[in-house]
DNA sequence: CTTTTTACCGACCAAGTGGTCGGTTGGGTG
DNA sequence: CACCCAACCGACCACTTGGTCGGTAAAAAG
């Protein structure tokens, strides 16, 4: 029974750091090798537990990245009672970490995103998923704000999922260029703007 | 002269290929020999006239790619009066060129200013430099909208910018994975529900 | 007409790449 | 104790990569 947690052990290692430097190089700039070095594992390791690099990475969506999305994008949602509050803490929250994080490349799902597009189908395929997962639960929380009075029944909530979340994915992508604080206070600060135009002005408190 | 005329002309039809198959495969996966083979040409014709495949890369960026975001977002909004209704088209027509062009693989700008993140900074910079042209260019704009009576006096224009450019950036990049038209339409209808939260309501007409 | 310069060719190279495979080791089980 | 099998090793393979270099043909210069 040891065997299993050992097996466990090291496979969960070489996702971590394979998450790591894939985020980091890039997959295509990132070879198995640049992996197993880091670990000091060998090939015949790697091998033995994943049947490719492909596969591989598919192990990694599964297990890391479809958690830190929900994690830091979803279940803060969730929980609190005025959605607009509750989708710029998460906000700010994710954009702060993001900021002090000094390994942070970017939104892990765009990068990706973009580096499979066309290229790898069936990966871009999984990637999609986990952001359906972050649309489908943004709209049915702006369904549940027109119920509890918060958001203007004509609007678009479809719509408005979208735009935040390329709002988002975008914010994300400039901030990898440095500057984040500035950045991440305009955002806020229009995000805020933006919510105003949409939000319920006469709330039945 | 003829001989430099030719020059020019293989240049440029290298340098147009590269950016296609660049766009299509990203940097790192497109090689050079892959050009060279759609273009039936050799590995001596390319090293004869770039240093590189990065010298390669930055003289693309030079003559191409920094023509293409004037022309596609720059350009178009310095001549309409109103901004908004200006940003509006401008974006409105870039969008639908992006839908219509099935050979769309995301803002070109964004796409690898994600790739070359911490993997080149030479290249990273000249990046940067196009979209700091592009975010220096909507700034001046906004300042000369509050000028004209569009824009609310206590508006950030720094902040409408960079708002701006990352919902752009994050919408081309969802874009990419289909279901355009849908985007585009809830991207515009949110962008004008925005708009409308900054705008000067009582125009001095 | 000779000489030089230019555009281009393509075999070649060292350094990687993802992936294979025969082997070693050590804990678990009979 | 013997045996098995999972975990792991690392040399090796075919292939691709960016880049070099000696050569050629033809246009321009003298």
């Amino acid at each position: 029974m040891d065997k299993n947690l050992k097996r466990m052990a090291t496979m969960h290692r070489m996702q971590v750091k394979g998450l790591e430097l894939f985020y980091q190089n890039g997959y295509y700039n990132t070879s198995v090798d640049d992996i197993l070095k880091s670990l000091s594992l060998s090939k015949g390791a790697f091998y033995h537990h994943f049947q490719s690099k492909e596969d591989f990475f598919i192990s990694i969506i599964q297990n890391l990245i479809v958690q830190k999305v929900y994690a830091v994008l979803i279940e803060p949602v969730e929980k609190c009672d005025n959605p607009f509050r509750a989708i710029e803490s998460c906000f700010e929250n994710a954009l702060e970490t993001a900021e002090h994080n000094n390994m942070d490349f970017g939104f892990i799902l765009s990068n990706f995103m973009t580096e499979f597009n066309r290229r790898n189908p069936e990966i871009s395929k999984y990637l999609k998923d986990i952001y359906k997962v972050w649309e489908v639960n943004l709209v049915s929380i702006f369904q549940k704000a027109k119920t509890d009075g918060y958001l203007e029944r004509h609007v678009d909530s479809e719509a408005v999922a979208t735009y935040l979340i390329s709002s988002y994915i975008g914010i994300r992508t400039l901030m990898v260029e440095g500057n984040c604080k500035a950045l991440r206070y305009q955002y806020m600060q229009q995000l805020k703007a933006y919510f105003k135009s949409i939000e319920q002005s006469n709330l039945v408190s």
